[in-house]
DNA sequence: GCCACTAATGCGACAAGTTGCAGCAGAGAT
DNA sequence: ATCTCTGCTGCAACTTGTCGCATTAGTGGC
């Protein structure tokens, strides 16, 4: 478990990842707009948590005539080749996760609001068991822990 | 782990907590309102999980004049006098317990969207090391774990 | 039964997404 | 350069909640 804050994923670090966002499109017949180059110009330089939300804004920077139903599809489709995944933070509001190499999910303190991340590891033994027992494949990228945490509890 | 569905959770079976809370908000200094009757009726009468929207709509079948605000701020203190818990589902949703007698949290399949229970003993482990290592208290009445079940897998 | 105190309601505005649909515009073929 | 095919955009309406504020109405005391 990590503090929360700026991640040490891989993806603002490799632009190369997202020169290849055009031709990913092409490859499956889906096409390379003005938009999204916008959406995928702000995501390249965006490390760890956003909210969907915060993306639009930070489109709107850029071009601000950007749409919002346009960037939430736009993400849909990102979503689609891997390149950013969704979750939901502690509120039920959209938390994007940019280039995730290390899949982790979350914890939050519901009493101070802080966010801590959740490595693999933490939860080995909850994924194991799940998949021994029931067969059931954990996607913890989409996973958030609530309760309180050390401070809190005193 | 249990199919989702009708919970045999305490609740509807269970009146007397329904009387009582009448008393229980009077002890507070709060008071006891048409809105809220209607809210506990309904309430006392619903198993296992229901999202706020729902709860409105059927506010407003005994209640055509029933505002959503109101029924949200009254499940606001139900929470706090312990009567309902929520959560959020997987699309980020509200979603309340009714009188959670087994606090459970819930495992959902994202590809066939079908939802089982997760009883504490199936994640007694993941509890005890986030409490053991980081003094983390969870919540898992708030938890949704996302994922593929078995059949979806093959 | 009437008062006063303040909790709760109703309402309007707002935030964050989602969806359907008509029209626009990438991309490859000619 | 133009045509065509269909993926994408922009728009508008809608859903699920949240929030601030003026007004209403439970409750206990007299």
């Amino acid at each position: 478990m990590s503090l929360s804050g700026p991640s040490v994923s891989a993806g603002p670090a490799d632009p190369l990842v997202w020169d290849s966002v055009r031709d990913r499109l092409h490859d499956r017949g889906l096409r390379w707009t003005p938009q999204r180059r916008v959406l995928v110009a702000v995501l390249a330089e965006t490390r760890g948590h956003v909210t969907g939300a915060e993306l639009v804004e930070r489109c709107r920077e850029r071009d601000p005539a950007t749409i919002p139903s346009t960037v939430y599809r736009t993400l849909d489709v990102l979503e689609d080749l891997g390149i950013v995944r969704h979750g939901h933070g502690p509120d039920g509001r959209e938390e994007y996760h940019v280039l995730p190499d290390a899949i982790h999910g979350h914890l939050h303190c519901k009493a101070c609001g802080s966010t801590w991340e959740l490595e693999a590891t933490d939860v080995t033994a909850l994924v194991r068991a799940l998949d021994d027992e029931h067969g059931f494949e954990v996607d913890l990228s989409h996973v958030t822990i609530v309760g309180r945490c050390r401070r809190c509890r005193d």
